[in-house]
DNA sequence: ACGCTACGCTTACACTGTAAGTCCGTCAAT
DNA sequence: ATTGACGGACTTACAGTGTAAGCGTAGCGT
């Protein structure tokens, strides 16, 4: 009954190809609903296979987060620190946007991998060659990620994508609103958001510009 | 077998009492670990009776997170912009801090409760009785909560909580990195953030200040 | 030719969310 | 006072989860 038939010779499992197969799962089928049985189906094994390479699912999960991180283009200390550290945040942005699931991640892995860490100390660097003394590179650090990580938070959790399912959203918003109540946000929607041509990724580059040229390496 | 015995005059449940008790244990068990079960079994009821008040787990989500924005401060209008948006601020963060799970549940929750739309309401409101145009204010609106729940992510992610562990996880760290790589990582650790008396709270200060003197009304 | 190790396999367990159906206490209308 | 309906808590059942434990075997260094 069971067959032995085609050992097949497949190719060998390792920590990458787990982590890289989680993570293209992830990406389509979203970010609940990757198992360790789906993961291992889509690999052609089992379930338990798996944990010859990953600890379990949470050094897994820290595999797939830090596996995000490989993908930001670190920046680049020779350049301005102002331009280095907007193009830093635009590509991590478009990498958490790649991969949604990663921000919701990220509260509660607590053990930075290797990509995360060498992330760090890039971005660590370019403030420091941009003339941040130590206190105001930790105070700059903290500013622009809170940012990144918070604007692509609420990004995610819109419920839409383009502009054109804005308009059903928000209209149904509207209609469910107690009629009358709420008038700030109904003024906000019809006279702002609701108009044709926003969308709410544009906010981003406002929210940037704005910590971008408030910090000053000469300062405390 | 079966003993009727005590029907003992059980409280009715309702969507209140059910949602609340989910906070509860939430709070003291952490986000992961609440189940149906688990949840009926502090109400002294079985899973399936919660089913009759919540329409499954994730209606239950829905009204866990609204309830946390019910317990924000709401930013006062008659008070000068600058200074509500600061104690909003504080007041969120505080809400966040008391419900640690309530951040990683915000991404993917998409139908905004009563609660969070009266808050929401708010807080437009506000800016706009403290000047702002309505695009000006979507703006504000934007930067300011990026910035809010992004920064209580990045706190919450820590392994620590007092400056105390902070110490023995930071020097794990360290000891784990490749010695001699990340040199920047490691300058500001231990020239920052290893300091007696840094905690990464306090960054919290900075960014908002940074962000709320940089916003201006009468602009754009 | 030996045994060792690496690694995928099966089995098993406790736990999850929830569909479906049963049963009873309460209350309105007769 | 009797009936009927019904809300709401109950039981049962099922498919799916993470993972502990142990088995089988292919390929290697000796």
């Amino acid at each position: 009954m069971r067959e032995p038939a085609k050992p097949a010779k497949r190719a060998p499992l390792n920590r990458e190809r787990v982590v890289a197969a989680a993570i293209a799962l992830a990406d389509e089928k979203g970010g609940t609903g990757i198992s360790m049985r789906a993961i291992a189906a889509t690999l052609g094994v089992e379930a338990m296979s798996l944990y010859n390479h990953v600890s379990g699912r949470e050094d897994m999960l820290d595999g797939m987060v830090d596996a995000v991180f490989a993908e930001i283009e670190p920046p680049d200390s020779s350049v301005e620190w102002k331009r280095a550290m907007r193009e830093r945040a635009v590509s991590a942005r478009a990498a958490l946007r790649r991969h949604p699931w990663a921000v919701g991640l990220m509260d509660s892995r607590r053990t930075p991998g290797p990509a995360t860490l060498r992330h760090h100390d890039a971005v660590i660097g370019a403030l420091r060659a941009g003339g941040f003394s130590v206190a105001m590179t930790a105070h700059a650090f903290s500013v622009i990620d809170s940012y990144l990580y918070g604007f692509v938070l609420q990004e995610l959790s819109l419920p839409f994508s383009d502009s054109g399912e804005l308009g059903d959203v928000a209209g149904g918003i509207r209609r469910a609103l107690p009629e009358g109540t709420h008038p700030h946000l109904l003024e906000l929607m019809t006279e702002h958001a609701l108009l044709p041509g926003y969308a709410y990724a544009d906010e981003f580059e406002f929210g940037l510009s704005l910590i971008l040229d408030a910090l000053r390496p000469d300062e405390a």
